[in-house]
DNA sequence: AAACAGGCCTAAA
DNA sequence: TTTAGGCCTGTT
């Protein structure tokens, strides 16, 4: 998509295919959040950032250690949504859907965030979600200055694999507390290579994420599209399985969707989740 | 008060 | 291979 870097801030020049608020709510991420003003703030992969409109126009600027390169990434900045769009709408609900979800572009988040995040959704409400989240932030994480705020990055698989679940009880996340240390001690040890997964196979990488205890189809799905940024991974949660129901018969293969199909995933959640169908 | 929330694990057919 | 029950916790 087109984009300006004047100033080390990105201004983005077509705003129809990079929606803020369908990025940051459309259930892929949990840490953005709007400060009443329309200007959300978050951290990724250690550094602070916000995003802003302003005179029709979308804004990113990050910290003194982000470089616009790292936004573009994370943005995913460089892929054709339009595109996109077109390739997954292969029916007049998907076109409804696509069309609604609009502006959504699928975060390049750090494969060990999402991990622990999507272990933490699991049987969980978004606002639980998102407050253990941000605990072990604030407990765990360090520190960033950011426009006046201080933000916390998300810790280390290192820092939570030294301890015990009994000391994650401050997040109050109950039996994940189990499941977060097992994990964070799988990637701290290098049994689990996050890192070399991304440049495995989807079929690999599903594998290799379920041998963890707590992570199933669906939260390995999750870790793939939003951490490995694989986007034919196609997590199926409750939402999505009525939606499928509903649409499309037994026989249904995210195959169908070619190779965004979780791009299509996330067109459909975010379309169910609204309400409007 | 009982059910539910963006699943997963284990035991039992 | 599929199914039922249990699981921490906070809300409604």
């Amino acid at each position: 998509m087109r984009y300006y870097i004047t100033d080390n801030q990105i201004e983005i020049c077509d705003p129809l295919d990079f929606d803020p608020v369908k990025i940051f709510e459309c259930g892929q991420c949990f840490r953005w959040n709007p400060d009443g003003q329309g200007v959300y703030r978050g951290v990724f992969k250690g550094r602070a950032a916000k995003v802003f409109s302003r005179g029709g126009k979308i804004y990113i600027s990050g910290d003194e250690n982000t470089a616009p390169a790292d936004l573009v990434d994370y943005f995913d900045l460089e892929r054709d949504y339009e595109a996109i769009r077109r390739s997954v709408s292969i029916d007049s609900y998907m076109r409804d859907a696509s069309d609604f979800g609009r502006g959504i572009r699928i975060l390049r988040q750090d494969p060990w965030e999402a991990l622990c995040s999507f272990i933490v959704s699991q049987c969980n409400n978004i606002p639980r979600i998102k407050r253990i989240i941000e605990t072990i932030c604030s407990n765990f994480g360090e520190p960033i200055g950011f426009d006046g705020c201080t933000l916390y990055s998300f810790p280390a698989a290192e820092t939570i694999a030294r301890l015990s679940p009994c000391e994650l009880e401050p997040l109050r996340c109950g039996y994940r507390a189990e499941y977060i240390v097992g994990a964070a001690r799988a990637v701290a040890s290098g049994a689990l290579d996050l890192g070399s997964l991304a440049l495995s196979s989807y079929e690999e990488a599903l594998k290799t994420l379920k041998t963890l205890s707590g992570v199933g189809d669906k939260v390995a799905n999750c870790v793939i599209l939003f951490g490995l940024n694989m986007l034919g991974a196609f997590p199926i949660d409750v939402w999505i399985k009525k939606a499928l129901a509903d649409h499309y018969g037994d026989g249904f293969s995210p195959s169908v969707f070619g190779e965004y199909a979780g791009v299509a995933q996330q067109y459909m959640f975010f379309y169910a989740r609204s309400g409007e169908k």
